[in-house]
DNA sequence: CGGCAGAGTTAGTGTACCCTAATTCTGGTA
DNA sequence: TACCAGAATTAGGGTACACTAACTCTGCCG
């Protein structure tokens, strides 16, 4: 087998990386994996052989277009069964994350098929995050942090990171969730706490939890 | 990881020869899992030194109550599956052992109990096999074939063979499918072809389809 | 009960990841 | 520009599974 499940993982972690770094370095790849630098460079020098990326030595590696293909069909896979944990089991959106790691390697286009169809062809995930069609294409997403904000801002929260569940969590309290709009009351200096008006409410969310948040200016 | 996908396929193949054949050989377990002999000796060694098979070299193995509890977590899983993705995503039961064969290693309990639960706890899966449930019972299961019996047997068909697509869509034109009471009209000599009535109507049954068609006699 | 066929194991190889330790390269700073 | 810290790679080792080829054991049969 060519293509296993850690190198799915490696060619979507480094889609991802190339939103803010390219080409991408062995060392982020290796943070974002968990593992040392000096497992990346095997793999990734086994995936410029088979033609998956353009490798660089000492300078990093982008995706060629067969391995991006590759990374937006786990991406698609990974948020269709995050959308549909949530809608058909039950799962809340703290939940889902962990369980779609695994099953994005695994399902056939037929289940792929068959869920994007029940949820009728969805575009979000539900973190917001936008799920790529079936060739391949991808919508645009926002990169302006929450955190990034300044008094008096009014916007809406387009994403959410999905990777951490106490985050998750915390979020939902203050009903930060795609979608919502959100006014920036007051941000304390030096990295404080980010004063907003949800839904009516005025909450305050800490900075590290808005680094998390992103959002559209209005 | 000491418990990989590989062995939970170990496991559940052993699981099911030791039904037919105990201890269970090298050679059985090698043409189930359709690798070379030689290759079995190494893993049911280390499964074996963690405790979850008994090896007795050059005789064969038996699961330990653990390798069993494994093996029958992973066969749960696997029909459950295979249950849920006829039941709720409209696959036909040829469609679904494939689809099982992966999903049934990664998906994690929450999953498992929200579709048992979502499935009304369910006893048999699509081809009517007994599906253990959570703490490890599983109902017993008719080992009579169908082309074991003779010219005026009255039958009720428990179970069928799922890992033959091509068998299953055979079956399925039959009508033959577990629940449904056959009556034997006749048996060509020397494995021909058995006649039956079905749902009132006569239809003729290949005998290696029949090996993979099983009843429990009236 | 000796011999032999077939079953099973061992030996040696290869791929896929992972690690630590040692070495080399790179880019910015003094 | 020479140097150095940090980044990256190489070297060497380990586990998990595959394979083929060679050897050994077992059980049956004459
Ligand atoms: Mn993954
Ligand atoms: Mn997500
Ligand atoms: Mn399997
Ligand atoms: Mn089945």
């Amino acid at each position: 087998m060519l293509i296993t499940q850690e190198r799915e993982d490696y060619l979507k972690i480094i889609y991802k990386l190339q939103q803010s770094e390219s080409p991408v370095r062995t060392n982020s790849i290796a943070r974002a994996m968990g593992i040392e630098p000096a497992s990346v460079t095997g793999v990734i020098k086994k995936l410029s052989e088979i033609k998956l990326l353009d490798y660089r030595p000492y300078k990093g590696v982008t995706l060629t277009p067969a391995g991006e293909k590759v990374a937006l069909e786990v991406i698609r896979h990974h948020r269709l069964i995050e959308l549909y944990l949530v809608e058909a089991l039950g799962y809340s959106w703290d939940e889902v994350h962990d369980e779609a790691e695994h099953l994005e390697h695994v399902v056939s286009d037929r289940f792929e098929d068959r869920i994007a169809e029940m949820l009728g062809h969805p575009e979000l995930d539900p973190h917001g995050e936008p799920i790529p069609t079936k060739d391949g294409v991808i919508a645009e997403t926002s990169t302006q942090a929450l955190s990034s904000l300044s008094a008096g801002d009014r916007a809406v929260i387009s994403r959410v990171e999905d990777e951490d569940g106490d985050l998750l969590r915390y979020l939902a309290q203050l009903n930060l969730r795609p979608g919502a709009s959100v006014e920036v009351l007051s941000v304390e200096p030096y990295g404080g706490s980010i004063h907003v008006r949800v839904d009516g409410k005025s909450e305050t969310v800490g900075q590290e939890a808005a680094d998390g948040v992103f959002v559209d200016l209005e």
